[in-house]
DNA sequence: AAAAATAGTTCTGTGACTGAACTATATTAG
DNA sequence: CTAATATAGTTCAGTCACAGAACTATTTTT
C-alpha cells in the first residue's frame, strides 16, 4: 500500500512534469516534443504547453532545425539553454580546493585551483581557499559573483545535506562546521553541500557512465573510499540524510588499523595511505609520499611480486566489499571512480576474481563493472552538477521568474 | 533534478491520494477526516470527497462514534472495513507450509499448516502442500476459495517479485519455478510472491515495530539470514526486483563454508545449521538436529564456556554484518526477527559490542536495535500483508467496483 | 440561551490533463 | 507538378482534482 507521500495538488503535478521534461532534455542532450510525449507518457497537448512555458522562461531553446529524416513535418529539436543558469562547484581534497564554473548544460566554462599546505584546515581557512579558487575560476570565465545561480560544495566525511552541516571530515578541523552558513557569508545564491562520493555519483548520473542507467553504484577510491547509490535515477543518501559510508565497511574482523580508529575497514586496505603504509617494505629510496606510490605501481607492473601482492590484497578486499554491495543492491552497473584508478589494471584481475567468487549467480547477467579515472576537476564538475540539481529539482520555472 | 518518473495525469493523482488515505487509516487503526487533512496535507473538501468514495466502495466504515473529547462537533472515527477483502498468505519453511487467512485489517482469521518430510520439494509437491494448508485454513474461517481477493506466498531464496518467478530456493528443487503460474492453476485471484525476509519486513511495517518508522531494516535469522529494507515507508527490493541477499554477505574472507558453496558468508556463522555444525563438538548425547540446538542453548545459559563461545562468535559476525548495514543505510531502527531470536540474549551482548566497535559515531543517536521473536504463523501473516499491499497499492477503488 | 469551538459538507473557481480537430511541413506516388 | 500520405506540433473544449470560502452540524462553555 502506498504510504503517506506523493503529490498532493495539481500545481505540484505540473511542477513535477516540468521537471521531468527538463530532466529528459538534459539526459538526451536534444529532444523533440514527440520524444517527450513518448518518454513522459503525456499527451501532445500537455507537452506543448510545458515546452511553451520552458521556452518563455528561457530555460530551453529550439535548435535551428537539424536534419530532416523521413517524411512528414520535421521535428524541432529542443535543448537546454546553456546561458540559462551559471553555477559553481567546489571540491575539497587533500591537495587543495578546486572550483569549476558550469553552464546550464553542465559544460565546464573554467576552473580555478588553490593548494593547501596542511593536512587539515579550519573553517576560516577553508572559506579563504574557496574564495581564492572561486575568484580564479570566475576570472577565467569573465564572470562575477552575482552571475552564479547556485554553489555546490563537496567534502569527504559526514555531511548532512539538508542542513549543510559537516559533522566530521578528515580534512577539516573544528567540526561540526555549518558549511552552508559559512558560504552564505561569501555568496548570496543557494548553497548545496554534500559528501564527495555523492559528487562523483551525481556527475556519473548526469554526464558519465550512469547516464543511461536507472540504478547503479559508484565506488570512489582515493585517499578514502566512498560510495554513491543511485536508485530509480535518484541519488540515495541514506535514511537520515547522511552519505553512505563505504570506506568503513568492515572486510576483516579485527583487521588492519584504519585512520578512523577502528579495525578492518575497507579503507585500511585500499586507500592511498594504506598502500603507502605497506609500500614502505617493498619500495626503496622513495623521495616522498607521492613518489612511494608511483614507485610501487611501477615495480608491480615490472613484475615485482612483493609490490604486486600489495595490490592483490587491495583488490581482493575491494572485491569483497563490492560483492557485499552487489548482494544487497543487485545493481546492473558498478562504476569505480577515482584518480588512483589509473592503476586499476593492477587491481582489476583480483577484483573480478573476488567478485565472481563471492556473489551468487542466478540465471541473469551479473553486474557490469566499469572504471572511470577521475581528476579533481571532474570532482568539481560533480559539485556543479549538485548545484544544478539542487536548483532545478524544486520548481524550475518559478525560479526563472524570480531571476 | 527530478527524473522521468512521477504522476502524470490527474486520475493517477486521485488514485495516489486515495491510497494515501487508506494507508494512513490502516496505519492509525482509526482516523477522523481532520486527521487525514493534517497528515496528508489535503484540504477538508478533498478529504471529504475521498472518504465518501471509500465509504461507497465499502472499503472503510464509520465508527458508531467513540468518545467526545473537548468541545465542538465530535469527530467521526473511520476504520477499515474488516470484511472488505479477505486474503491468504503462505510461507514455505523447512518445517512445511503455513497458511494464514487475513481480513482487510490484517487480523488473522485462521491458520492451516502442513508438514514436509523432505529437505526439498518440487513444484507439484509444493502446490499440493499449499492446497492442503489452504484448505485447512479456509475451513477454520468457514470460507471458500472464491472469497479470497489475493494470495501471497513467501519462500526463502531468490524471487523475482514482478514475474513471480523463483530463481533459486534452498527448499525447492527444479528451479527456476514460475510460482505465480503454478498457483494460478489453483486460484483465480491475484498472486504475489516474494522472498521470505520481505514478508517479515512487510509485517513489521504494517503490524510490528516498524509501524511508526519511515526507514528501518529487518534482519531475519532462521535457517538462513535474510534482510528487508524499508526506505521512506516503502519496501525496497533491489534494483532488479530481487530481494536483498544478506545471508551471503561476506564477514570473513575465505571463512567458513556456506551451503551456497562460497566461504565466509554470514549465514555460515549464525544460521541454525551453522550453530549445529559447531555444536557437535560441545554437545554430547543429542537425539536429533533440533535437540542439539536446544541443548547448546541450555549449556551456554548454564555457563558452559565452549557452548557460549559458539554464540559469541555468531553474535560477533552478525554484529559485523549489521555494522556494515548501518554504515550504508544509516537507519534509525534495526529489527532482528526470527524464531531463533528466543536465544537472542546469548547473542545480544556480543552483537551490541561489535556494533559499537564497528560503526562510526557522529553527533546524533545511533540506531536502535529491537528484537522480535517470530513463529511460522507470523511469517504467514506477513505473506497476507504482502497480498493486501499488492492488492491495494494500485487503484483500490477501481478494484472495488470490479469486485 | 447565546457564544465559541471543532468537524465535516457543499459550492464555485482555478488549473492540469486529454481527445479531437486543426495547422504546418515534409516526402512520395502518379 | 499535384495530390496523397505521413509526421510534428497547436488549439480548443471537456473532464476532473484540488483549494478556498461559505455553509451546516454538533458539541462545550459561559
Amino acid at each position: 500500500m502506498s504510504p503517506a507521500r506523493g503529490i498532493a495538488d495539481s500545481a505540484a503535478l505540473r511542477a513535477s512534469n516540468v521537471a521531468r521534461a527538463l530532466s529528459e532534455i538534459r539526459r538526451r542532450g536534444e529532444a523533440a516534443r514527440v520524444d517527450l510525449v513518448e518518454t513522459l507518457d503525456l499527451s501532445p497537448a500537455t507537452v506543448s504547453g510545458i515546452i511553451s512555458d520552458l521556452l518563455e522562461a528561457d530555460l530551453i531553446i529550439e535548435a535551428p532545425s537539424a536534419v530532416a529524416a523521413g517524411r512528414g513535418r520535421p521535428r524541432i529539436q529542443l535543448s537546454l539553454n546553456p546561458r540559462a543558469r551559471i553555477v559553481a562547484g567546489a571540491k575539497l581534497s587533500d591537495d587543495g580546493v578546486t572550483v569549476a564554473i558550469l553552464d546550464f548544460c553542465g559544460e565546464v566554462l573554467s576552473t580555478g585551483e588553490v593548494a593547501t599546505d596542511q593536512a587539515t584546515i579550519d573553517a576560516p581557512m577553508l572559506l579563504t581557499k574557496i574564495d581564492i579558487a572561486l575568484k580564479r575560476a570566475l576570472q577565467g570565465a569573465k564572470l562575477k559573483d552575482r552571475d552564479l545561480a547556485a554553489f555546490g560544495l563537496g567534502v569527504p566525511g559526514f555531511v548532512d545535506v539538508e542542513s549543510g552541516l559537516c559533522h566530521w571530515s578528515p580534512l577539516l578541523s573544528g567540526a561540526p562546521i555549518d558549511l552552508r552558513a559559512l558560504l552564505s557569508k561569501r555568496l548570496s545564491c543557494p548553497i548545496f553541500v554534500d559528501n564527495d562520493a555523492n559528487l562523483a555519483t551525481m556527475a556519473e548520473l548526469w554526464f558519465g557512465h550512469g547516464r543511461d542507467e536507472r540504478d547503479f553504484l559508484v565506488v570512489t577510491v582515493e585517499h578514502g573510499v566512498g560510495l554513491g547509490i543511485v536508485l530509480d535515477t535518484q541519488l540515495f543518501r541514506g535514511a537520515r540524510g547522511l552519505g553512505a559510508e563505504f570506506g568503513h565497511t568492515k572486510v576483516q574482523i579485527d583487521g588492519a588499523l584504519c585512520r578512523c580508529g577502528q579495525r578492518g575497514c575497507l579503507e585500511a586496505y585500499v586507500s592511498d595511505y594504506a598502500l603507502a603504509r605497506e609500500a614502505g617494505l617493498a619500495v626503496k629510496g622513495a623521495t616522498g609520499p607521492e613518489d612511494i606510490l608511483d614507485k610501487l605501481a611501477e615495480q608491480a607492473k615490472a613484475g615485482d611480486d612483493v609490490s604486486a601482492s600489495i595490490y592483490r590484497r587491495a583488490g581482493r578486499m575491494l572485491g569483497l566489499g563490492l560483492a557485499n554491495l552487489l548482494n544487497i543492491f543487485d545493481p546492473p552497473l558498478i562504476i569505480l571512480a577515482g584518480e588512483r584508478m589509473q592503476n586499476h589494471d593492477l587491481l582489476a584481475t583480483e577484483i573480478q576474481r573476488t567478485l565472481a567468487a563471492n556473489t551468487l549467480a542466478v540465471d541473469r547477467p551479473s553486474a557490469r563493472v566499469s572504471v572511470h579515472r577521475w581528476g579533481d576537476q571532474l570532482w568539481a564538475r560533480g559539485a556543479g552538477a549538485l548545484a544544478l540539481d539542487g536548483l532545478m529539482s524544486r520548481a524550475p520555472i518559478a525560479q526563472a521568474e524570480v531571476a
